[in-house]
RNA sequence: GGGGAGAUACCAAAGCGGUCAACUGGGGCAGACUGUAAAUCUGCUGGCUGAUGCCUUCGGAGGUUCGAAUCCUUCUCUCCCCA
């Protein structure tokens, strides 16, 4: 995997680039679709593609570990054969659902014993079979395990939590060496900074993992509940020591507004549920802000969706109809409202990389900011 | 013509003397959702009120009772069975 930045922007820490992996090159800043179970939930993969224009897309490995399994994916020759997306995709480890599924696994030193959510049979992750299991899922992109703390936390707590996840890396990484690829073509692994709201964890964070020479670097464990200041500062904090020349990802954020805001502190991947989950909800993100499609004052306006979207399935259908189906539970209705957040999104990032080449970023993303959190 | 059942809030449907402004569903309205246990979850849904509280409601009218959606009389209307 090769990144190359193209382009930063003068103003503030935004960069343009591109990241090329077996799979296909991804320009970024790069929104990524998330595709828990080996699929981008309401969207097909040829909405994906024309449609969403989606450069790569999320995989997850607690889920996939446990449906289909890790032999179905080994026997279809991995994801992408297995759902057919020839495109760059990335798998998590699981340590989100260290978080989300707290109430189902326990942390031990030499892994996580989750109860499967869907059957409650007992199952060890541990950093050294999540890369295999990653390598039998085939993403281009590999995550570490991690353990994403809750918000607030006291500081021993997440102190301990964060020297766990360090040593997590550091068999995980001895694991993805000690491995190899089984499609033929390179993985890359990426370490996960953590250390809560605090400062001094954050920065031992950073440059722990940032000395350990990757492809690629994950700022894990925000936006979980702190305060979206609170996140910038870690975010600022985590990107003035990971290294310039690699990308910087930012797992599992956020809001259009929270997009750019960290496009401009240095991020260059995102992924969130946000633009699926919500949208499958009636929260739709247009070019003039947030509206709730539910919403009674949508009935019968007959307008697009986003006049100013970039899919038709943004233009060519109206706020009424939408609203209409998302009323009355039609599937359309969540897959209108999926392909059309998730377009927003990636068009979002695209345009913001076009701005940072053009040296507009900075003006562009204050107006923009403003405008995108605006609800209507 | 004879016999029987029933009328409760937007709909359906509990309740059968006080703890009922009235269970529960649906519908409606609004909210939440940030590396997806989510096409999920939460709240409100007679009026006024920040809360307490107050006022008007259970087909109509009248009555019994300290007190009625609940008991009695009567009227109106629905539905079912037998002719």
């Amino acid at each position: 995997m090769e990144f190359t930045v193209i382009s930063s922007d003068p103003y503030s820490g935004a960069r343009a680039g591109v990241i090329h992996t077996a799979h296909g090159a991804v320009s970024t800043p790069v929104f990524m679709p998330v595709g828990t179970a080996g699929t981008v939930k309401a969207v097909s993969h040829i909405e994906l593609e024309r449609e969403v224009k989606a450069g790569i897309i999320l995989g997850n490995t607690y889920h996939l570990y446990l449906r289909p399994g890790t032999d179905i994916l080994r026997k279809a020759g991995g994801l992408h054969r297995f759902s057919s997306w020839q495109y760059p995709i990335l798998t998590d480890s699981g340590g989100y659902q260290v978080f989300s599924l707290a109430d189902n696994r326990k942390i031990t030193e030499n892994g996580v014993i989750f109860h499967s959510h869907i059957d409650g049979s007992r199952h060890i992750f541990t950093p050294e079979n999540v890369v295999d299991t990653q390598r039998i899922i085939g993403g281009d992109i590999m995550m570490a395990l991690d353990e994403c703390t809750p918000y607030p936390v006291e500081h021993d707590v997440a102190a301990d939590s964060m020297h766990r996840t360090h040593r997590w890396l550091e068999r995980g990484l001895m694991q993805y060496r000690n491995t190899t690829t089984l499609y033929g073509y390179h993985q890359a692994f990426f370490p996960i900074v953590q250390g809560s709201t605090y400062p001094d964890l954050r920065r031992l964070s950073a440059s722990t993992i940032a000395s350990r020479g990757l492809e690629g670097y994950a700022i894990g464990g925000l936006s979980v509940g702190e305060p979206v200041e609170t996140m910038y500062e870690m975010i600022e904090l985590v990107n003035s020591i990971l290294p310039r020349d690699k990308p910087r990802y930012l797992m599992g954020v956020g809001t259009p507004a929270n997009i750019l805001e960290s496009i401009a502190l240095g991020v260059d991947m995102f992924d969130c549920v946000m633009p699926t989950r919500n949208g499958r909800n009636g929260m739709l993100f247009i070019s003039e802000g947030i509206i709730n499609i539910r919403n009674e004052k949508w009935k019968d306006d007959f307008s697009p969706v986003d006049p100013g979207g970039v899919s038709i399935y943004s233009t060519q259908y109206s706020k009424a109809y939408l609203r209409h189906l998302m009323v009355s539970r039609e599937i359309l209705g969540a897959q209108i409202a999926s392909i059309h957040n998730l377009s927003f999104y990636t068009n979002l990032t695209r345009e913001a990389g076009s701005r940072i080449m053009d040296g507009s970023f900075t003006s562009w993303k204050n107006i923009m900011v403003e405008k995108l959190k605006r609800r209507l």
